[in-house]
RNA sequence: GGAGACGUGGCUGAGUGGUCGAAAGCGCCUCACUGCUAACGAGGUAGGGGUUACACCCUCGACGGUUCGAAUCCGUCCGUCUCCGCCA
């Protein structure tokens, strides 16, 4: 959430920002009400003030005296009252709007219509040559074992699996090495409830939109599809020390993912599941634009050597106005070639939002001069899996029908170099 | 899941209808003192909104109710603790 100062400031600004992230918002409307709260506050706060001293006055007031106060303070409670039901009805509508105002995208972020407008900004790898006709990732996991959807699906429903054999040690594997890398980079290590309350969703912008892609509970909690939530959580309502920044987080997570209105997308196999697991870098800084800039780049930089290390083509992108969430002021995502679709597909994103997040979360902390501020917040996935395993298997398939494993695993696999029925 | 107790400032903790945004202690800050440090002494010290600055308004877990008036009474919810039950 923006600032309604900043709002009341810059209403061109925020408008373009809509605009560009092609969200629908009257930034008029939002100050015609903001108005009408200022100017009802205002009456309440006065006619609180009178009660005030009405209220002082009555202790020592005489029986006559008293009579005099009593009529004037019930007289003062009616007009409250009702002035009070106006302000709860403005501040319905006003928390509203407040929730739909989108983010202001960086200046540095393309112009553009939706993902297709999204810029690469670079690439990375060798795309695998094959002498023989490459298998996808489903035929090439059943084939070794390593995967099981029949019984995924009898089990869980549409789009279950069941990891085996060097699927399941395949997923051990990438978890471990990817905590001993990201670690080396000097992140505190989490483990984070993926069950969270409603409330924190709207923190990340996950709701009010979003909601139909969120699994809820019998008891009205949500479960999340990302660490990002429970861990933009962890610090909600509290005031942090201004050296304590900036915290440094790396938490894994179960994440869950209804998938609505993509049906029918990826119907098949690991691409795209309902849940999953993955470990999510996050950071709270300083509330300077410059250092948002530079975790930004760092955060996605990690991303990209560990997909480096294990050796996998990739791409990054700059995604364009019209596709960034209405809480991001800039993203990168990282894609990995998918040989058998002979295309990139999405495996990280590494998002900053300055304090857009942090104050709707009422996330603080002490400046020097002893003023409380919101502190910057951006995540960036570190690994998730079973997805990278599409990329994993496809790329390092060989001509038998066995899969490669990169060198930097093998320590994780017990030693194991390559899979094989 | 059952029974009971409790939620007050950075912390401990007093406060059962009006002079309470709140005693006292600890902590912290400033000053004074001292060769230096500590102790002692004096003063200050919750958060948020608002204002150029004041004034002023809100906040005693949350929401609602009673009342002219609520930290205080009532209801609901949430949370914590203790005991029991169940359980990896």
């Amino acid at each position: 959430m923006l600032d309604i100062k900043f709002i009341r400031e810059n209403k061109n600004l925020v408008a373009e920002a809509a605009k560009k992230k092609h969200i629908n918002f009257d930034v008029e409307k939002l100050i015609d009400i903001d108005d009408r709260r200022k100017k009802l506050l205002g009456k309440i706060e006065e006619k609180r003030a009178d009660q005030n001293v009405a209220n002082n006055q009555i202790v020592k007031a005489s029986s006559e005296e008293r009579e005099e106060i009593l009529k004037h303070m019930g007289k003062l409670k009616q007009e409250l009252e009702k002035e009070e039901l106006e302000l709860k009805e403005a501040m319905k509508e006003w928390q509203r709007l407040m929730l739909m105002v989108p983010n202001v995208p960086d200046a540095s972020v393309p112009e553009g219509a939706d993902e297709k407008d999204n810029a690469v900004l670079k690439t990375w790898g060798e795309k695998p040559k094959f002498s023989f006709e490459p298998k996808d990732h489903i035929e090439l996991m059943l084939k070794l074992d390593m995967l099981d959807l029949e019984r995924g699906t009898k089990v869980h429903g549409f789009r279950g699996y069941f990891l085996k054999n060097a699927g399941a040690l395949l997923s051990w594997a990438i978890w471990n090495y990817a905590q001993h890398f990201f670690l080396r980079k000097n992140f505190v290590p989490f483990i984070a409830p993926a069950i969270v309350k409603k409330n924190y969703f709207y923190g990340t912008g996950h709701l009010p939109s979003g909601a139909e892609d969120l699994y809820k509970t019998q008891d009205d909690d949500y479960l999340s599809g990302t660490a990002e939530v429970p861990m933009m959580a962890y610090h909600a309502e509290e005031i942090l020390g201004k050296k304590d920044l900036p915290k440094r987080y790396l938490a894994f997570s179960p994440c869950y993912r209804r998938e609505a209105g993509s049906h029918s997308k990826d119907v098949k196999g690991l691409i795209r599941v309902h849940e999953f697991f993955k470990l999510e870098q996050l950071i709270l800084c300083e509330a300077d634009h410059n250092q948002s800039v530079k975790f930004h780049e760092e955060l996605n930089r990690n991303t990209e050597e560990f997909i480096e290390s294990l050796g996998i083509p990739y791409q990054q992108l700059e995604i364009c106005t019209g596709d960034l969430k209405g809480a991001h002021v800039k993203s990168y995502d990282t894609e990995l070639w998918v040989p058998k679709e002979g295309k990139y597909r999405e495996i990280a994103s590494a998002s900053y939002y300055h304090d857009f997040q942090t104050r709707r979360f009422n996330t603080r902390y002490k400046d020097d001069d002893g003023k409380l501020t919101y502190p910057h917040s951006l995540n960036a996935t570190a690994i998730p899996t079973p997805r990278i395993l599409v990329s994993l298997v496809e790329n390092f398939q060989q001509a038998d029908g066995s899969v490669k494993i990169p060198s930097v695993l093998v320590p994780y696999m017990n030693g194991l170099g390559e899979i094989r029925k």
